[in-house]
DNA sequence: CACAATCGTAATCAAACCGTAACATGCGGC
DNA sequence: GCCGCATGTTACGGTTTGATTACGATTGTG
C-alpha cells in the first residue's frame, strides 16, 4: 500500500460541501486529488490528470454520472479505471438502472467520509491483489517468501516448510485479507480432484503456526467459514 | 427489462373509473392485468393469476388494503411480491405514518397514470437489480460490510459478527427498505430446509442491535409483518 | 530394504454459537 | 383502560465447530 502514495483520485461532485469533505479526507490519507464540478469537466480532467480512481456522483449538471461512467468504460485507456459511484437513496427509483454498466463499488448518500475512505482502500487492495497473480515473492512483516527459490525466511532466517505448508502459505499470502473456506483451500492447494476431509486444512494451519509463531495471530479463524490472513502485517522486529 | 413483457399486474381498486384508467395505462405498457374490486376478490386472483406485482388501494370494501397486504406478506409464496399502495392524502395522517405497512412504494391519490407507470417500472428495475446484485460490499451510513473479507466496520472500527449475524445483516442490506417477514428471513438466511420457530429471528435481530447500536433505530419492527432496514442511512458521525 | 519425513485421519477437548423457552413489555382493538 | 397477541429481552444448555494431539500410512531416499 505504500506504493500508493502517488495515487491520484478524481472527485466528480457538484455539491461543493460534499466535494470539499471528500477532498479533505482523501488528502488526509495521502491521496492526491482533483475535483470536477460537472460531467464535462470530469471528462477533461480525466485526460489531463490521468487519475487512478474516480469517485463519481450520479447526479450532475450537463452530462450525468451514468454517461460519464459509460464514456470512461468505452475509452480504451480508461476502460479499467476503477470507479466508485455516489448515489442518493432517493434517486434509486428512477435513475439507477444504468449502474450495472460498470462502477466497481457504490456508496449511498449520506455516507461517512471514513466509510468512503475505507471503500477506496478496499478497492485498491482488491485491484492490487488481482494483479498479484504473477508475483514470485511476497512479504508479510518480517516474513518473506520467494517462490523461485522455494524459500521462506523470517527476519532473514530460513524456515523449512514442507510442500503442502508452502503451498498453503503461498495461497494465504496471495489472498491476504480475504476469507478462504476450507473447500477453497482444498481445491486450490490440494487440487480439484482431492477428496478428503476438511479437517486436513486445520492440521496444516496448525503446523504452519507451529513453525512460524508469527502466524499465530495473523491467521484468523472465522467460525463456520474458514481462515484468513490478517491484512495488517505485524511490525518488523 | 425486455424480459418483463409477460409481466402480470393485479390491480385492486373498487372505484371503477380508477381501475379502468390504471388498467388502460398498464396495458399500454405491455403489462398483462387483472382487476379485483374487493379484498376478497384480490386474494382469490392472487392464487389463480399469480401476478408479478400488485397495485393495491388502501380503502376497500370487506377486507381493506392493509389486511390484504399483510396476508400477501404472510403467505410464503407471495411474501416478496412487490406491492404499490394507493392512498388518499387524507388517510396519510392516521393510518400510514405509524404502520409503514408492508408496501414497496406508495402513490397518493389523486395521481397521474403516467406517474404510476413510472413507479411500477422503477420498482421492477430496483428489484431486478436487487436479485442480480453481486456486490461484495455495502455501506449504510458509517457502517461498511465487506463480504470477501467477512468484515463489518462502523466508523472504521471492526465489529465481530457470527455467521448468522453476518448473513442476516447482509440480507437486510441487500434489501434495504423492504419489509421482510420472519419466514422470508428464515428461508433465505437460515436456508429453505430450516425448521424452527420464527422467534429465532427476533433474537438474532436483537444480537445485531446489541453489537451495532447504529442499528437500534435503523432496523424497524413492523407488527405482524416483520422487519425492515430503514432506507435512510443514518447521518455520518 | 530400512529409515525418515510428510501427510491424512481419527479421537479428544474446549469454546463459541445458536435455538428455545420463559418472562417482560408494548401496542392495538374493544 | 383493560385484555390479548406480537415482540423485546434474557438466560441456559445442547450442539456444532475448531484446536490440538497422536498415530498409522505412504512416499521417497540412501
Amino acid at each position: 500500500m505504500s506504493g500508493r502514495t502517488l495515487t491520484k483520485i478524481l472527485i466528480v461532485e457538484d455539491e461543493p460541501e460534499i466535494a470539499q469533505l471528500v477532498n479533505l479526507y482523501m488528502g488526509k490519507e495521502g491521496f492526491r486529488t482533483s475535483v470536477a464540478k460537472s460531467g464535462g469537466e470530469a471528462l477533461k480532467l480525466l485526460k489531463s490528470e490521468r487519475p487512478d480512481l474516480v469517485i463519481l456522483d450520479l447526479m450532475l449538471p450537463e452530462i450525468d454520472g451514468i454517461e460519464v461512467c459509460k464514456r470512461i468504460r468505452n475509452a480504451p485507456d480508461t476502460a479499467l479505471l476503477p470507479i466508485i459511484m455516489l448515489t442518493a437513496k432517493a434517486e434509486e427509483s428512477d435513475t439507477i438502472v444504468g449502474l450495472e454498466l460498470g462502477a466497481d463499488d457504490y456508496v449511498t448518500k449520506p455516507f461517512s467520509p471514513k466509510a468512503l475512505v475505507a471503500r477506496v482502500k478496499a478497492l485498491f487492495r482488491r485491484l492490487d491483489r488481482e494483479t498479484s497473480d504473477q508475483r514470485l515473492s511476497f512479504s508479510f512483516g518480517p516474513l518473506a517468501m520467494d517462490l523461485s527459490r522455494h524459500e521462506v525466511t523470517v527476519n532473514g532466517k530460513e524456515v523449512s516448510l514442507t510442500a503442502k505448508e508452502f503451498g498453503l502459505l503461498e495461497y494465504l499470502l496471495r489472498h491476504q485479507g480475504r476469507v478462504l473456506t476450507r473447500d477453497v483451500l482444498l481445491n486450490t492447494v490440494w487440487g480439484y480432484d482431492y477428496y478428503g476431509t476438511t479437517r486436513t486444512v486445520d492440521v496444516h494451519i496448525r503446523r504452519l503456526k507451529l513453525k512460524i509463531p508469527l502466524l499465530n495471530d495473523a491467521i484468523i479463524s472465522i467460525k463456520s467459514l474458514g481462515y484468513k490472513l490478517s491484512d495488517q502485517a505485524p511490525a518488523l522486529s
